[in-house]
RNA sequence: GCCCCGGUCGUCUAGUUGGACAAGGAUCUCGGCCUUUCGAGCCGAGGAUCCCGGGUUCGAAUCCCGGCCGGGGCGCCA
């Protein structure tokens, strides 16, 4: 027996119906989501401060999908509570919903956190009233040298009487910034020292700092931890997908759930997305942003949604990239090559083709011709996206524009879909052929390179911005103005792009 | 320094109640076929001492201990 192939052996053995050996493929759509007891609800809780990145689409593509996959509610959340440090602005709240729904990410319940902001005073009143919570008025320095030698600061202790009186004064102004906080009791000695009598509400001056949506309304404004730990179980929230950032978040969270007598939501911490080369931290664009390094957000250099979508990525293509990265905790640094090839599975099917070319220089071909009406097909095999024509004027000439770096002297090159020419002279400025043959067998015979052309008697120029933001210059077919902005294409031999604007016309480079 | 969490081809990932794993898929690289592309598709090849060292076991990528390396947190940011 052992004296067979492998192959002879797994033959045998199946033939006897004892074992059959499948090819094992790789996972495919999502793992099963842990303790699925009823309706799942999850939500995405963006700072409404810039737009969603890549980064984000991890959390709000598997948020939304594992609600659709148990038949539950998605919930979007903007988490508004910082008019300070990280304010938010009222065009990134539209372009954030834009984003959502461009990934396919339809929310079923909305909410602003700064609406909410009586729910969250209301919480700390009962906390307060509870012995949970306490207003504290420590300089923040010499907090946290009691805290490190785990003991109470001297506000800890005082009743809550005191501490109810004090939060009247915060809610009505008698504080300044950073002269009253109320903090969530918690173990004094647990190991993680930050995790100690967290901050839960502080004091912003918001006739200094006013909120895009609410003014100087509210100066008592919650900070995340209070917030989201409010929010999640108000929202009847049963599942928190979120980056692992948060998993120290989620250890004082548990603390105020407790005195509240709350269920902590089923977390799931993922690891953080990064893309060779590309800065993915939001402060730092937002950093390139202000100095005018990027024009704007979706910038190519950036892994925006924006961005990307300018560039003709697709949603599914986001999708699959996210999918196949999963729901592990370990980060995971995805190549371009890798996100490229996704994206062109996507889009190949039905990109145009059309012929761009680079670096033009004017072929002038000897030959006796009559008017000529070539046809090409946008695509080799999918007819249905029809095909376009090149009208050629009788005549002993006739000029194209080809890329300088496809010729050489003495060659024979083929116009695609056209004619073989032969090269007889090439300068700076120009380039003359004489025509050599009709027939692509020919072509390949000669071994002739086969080339995109566009007839210089009927061309646009054209802008290619690559992803480095740089620019390439050339010229295009006019079919490009019919098929039209946020047209996909593939420019024959040069890449992926897409459409961007027709006059001028402008295109953003995907992806070879 | 303190507290967490990770580590499977270059990259991403499957596999973790120990046994069908001589570790699967994707990407990548290289060849071939096909093709009016340097695209797509198809076929083949290359590439992983499953971080290292011990232990448990008939058997370890999988369990236990130790180490190394990497990441995150230690705001009155989210």
């Amino acid at each position: 027996m052992n004296q067979l192939s492998l192959e002879e052996q797994r033959r045998l053995l199946e033939e006897r119906g004892e074992i059959v050996f499948e090819k094992r493929e790789g996972r495919v759509g999502l793992p099963p989501l842990p303790n699925v007891t009823g309706p799942v609800r999850t939500r995405m809780a963006p700072n409404p401060d810039f737009v969603l990145h890549l980064g984000s689409a991890r959390a709000a593509i598997l948020s939304h999908d594992y609600a659709r996959m148990y038949n539950g509610q998605f919930i979007l959340r903007f988490e508004d509570t910082d008019p300070r440090t990280k304010p938010p602005q009222l065009e990134y709240y539209k372009v954030i919903e834009e984003d959502l729904l461009w990934l396919g990410c339809r929310w079923d319940e909305k909410y602003y956190q700064s609406d909410r902001m009586e729910l969250y005073y209301d919480i700390a009143r009962q906390l307060i009233a509870l012995g949970g919570a306490y207003v504290c008025l420590c300089p923040p320095e010499q907090f946290r040298s009691y805290i490190r030698a785990e003991k109470p600061c001297p506000d800890r202790n005082l009743p809550p009487e005191v501490h109810n009186e004090r939060f009247d004064k915060m809610l009505s102004g008698e504080y300044g910034e950073g002269e009253a906080v109320l903090r969530i009791k918690t173990d004094l000695h647990y190991p993680n020292p930050a995790v100690r009598d967290w901050a839960g509400l502080r004091i912003i001056d918001t006739e200094k700092h006013p909120h895009p949506r609410t003014g100087s309304r509210y100066v008592v404004w919650p900070l995340y931890n209070f917030a989201c730990a409010i929010d999640d179980h108000v929202m009847r929230i049963t599942h928190i997908i979120r980056g692992k950032e948060h998993v120290t978040n989620e250890e004082k969270q548990r603390f105020l759930y407790q005195w509240m007598g709350w269920e902590y939501p089923t977390t799931i911490h993922h690891g953080r997305l990064g893309i060779e080369g590309v800065i993915m931290s939001k402060s730092k664009m937002l950093k390139g942003l202000k100095e005018g390094l990027y024009k704007s957000w979706d910038d190519p250099r950036l892994v925006t949604l924006a961005a990307l979508r300018r560039r003709g990525f697709t949603p599914d293509a986001i999708r699959d990239l996210i999918y196949e990265v999963g729901i592990k905790p370990s980060d995971a640094m995805i190549s371009w090559s890798k996100f490229c090839a996704i994206n062109k599975k996507h889009v190949e099917p039905s990109a145009y083709r059309i012929f761009f070319v680079n670096n033009p220089l004017p072929l002038h071909i000897k030959w006796e011709h009559p008017m000529l009406q070539i046809t090409i097909p946008f695509h080799p095999e999918h007819t249905k996206l029809g095909s376009r024509s090149f009208t050629i004027p009788a005549g002993n000439e006739l000029s194209v524009f080809v890329d300088l770096n496809d010729l050489s002297l003495g060659d024979v090159v083929r116009l695609m879909g056209f004619i073989n020419v032969k090269i007889v002279s090439i300068s700076e400025t120009r380039a003359e052929a004489v025509f050599h043959s009709k027939d692509v067998s020919e072509a390949k015979k000669q071994g002739a390179r086969i080339i995109q052309w566009v007839p210089v008697h009927d061309h646009l120029s054209a802008t290619v911005v690559m992803p480095d933001a740089s620019e390439r210059k050339g010229v295009i077919e006019p079919s490009v103005v019919k098929l039209g902005v946020s047209t996909v294409v593939q420019l024959v031999r040069f890449g992926f792009a897409r459409i961007d604007s027709t006059a001028p016309v402008v295109l953003y480079y995907a992806h070879s």
